[in-house]
DNA sequence: CAGAGATATTGACTAGCGTCTATATAATAA
DNA sequence: TTATTATATAGACGCTAGTCAATATCTCTG
């Protein structure tokens, strides 16, 4: 399912998060690795990556008691190029969207 | 002045902003005229073009009583681009913002 | 099975944000 | 000057979101 620009940087919208996202672009990290990076609590940094996950932003794979995580750049990308899409290239495209021309 | 991944990414967590950044590429218009396409108040309109001019993201023009706004396309693609490069391309910066590899 | 470690879930607290009404400020018109 | 229109500001309110402590769940180990 596409990722909605608003969704998408509602997720990026937080410090934290986007720091874990990049530190999961090199590779996968468990939980514990992930806490051990921050002054914040496990639960937390479960919740953080919970919000990514759900919008599809990151890899998870279970193995043992650990779970590690990893960015999906691909899908990170697209996302941006959506953003890009919308706010850079066209120039009509928000009128297109149905027969209307506002949102009320 | 270089806008935050962080900030960028807040000022587009909104759908109203979101919507007013698209009407604005095709064009200025008054604060009347947004107002018109939205069924929210006139301060709360001016408050999100407020929150996107603080960013660069729009940019401004008082004709009489009128203030024209316009999306600012080549500051926006910069913020995308940002964006696009941090999470997508290099794949060590996290490393390399100084001698640490924690945000603690 | 019992204990310990890793992760997720729950519930509560607080700060921030989107929204509104009311009002202030600025600019044009009568 | 007085009235009217356009925009911004102030203050209040409710909801969302980030955070934590406590606890539950799952998994390995002894």
């Amino acid at each position: 399912m596409p990722v909605d620009s608003v969704e998408f940087c509602k997720a990026l919208a937080d410090e934290t998060r986007q720091h874990i996202l990049e530190m999961l672009l090199e590779g996968e990290l468990c939980v514990t690795e992930i806490v051990g990076a921050f002054d914040i609590s496990q639960p937390t940094i479960s919740h953080h990556l919970d919000v990514l996950s759900q919008l599809g932003l990151l890899t998870s794979r279970k193995a043992g008691r650990q779970v590690y995580y990893a960015t999906d750049r691909d899908r990170v990308l697209d996302c941006c190029g959506e953003l890009q899409s919308r706010f850079g290239l066209a120039t009509q495209n928000w009128k297109s969207s149905g027969s209307a021309r506002s949102w009320k």
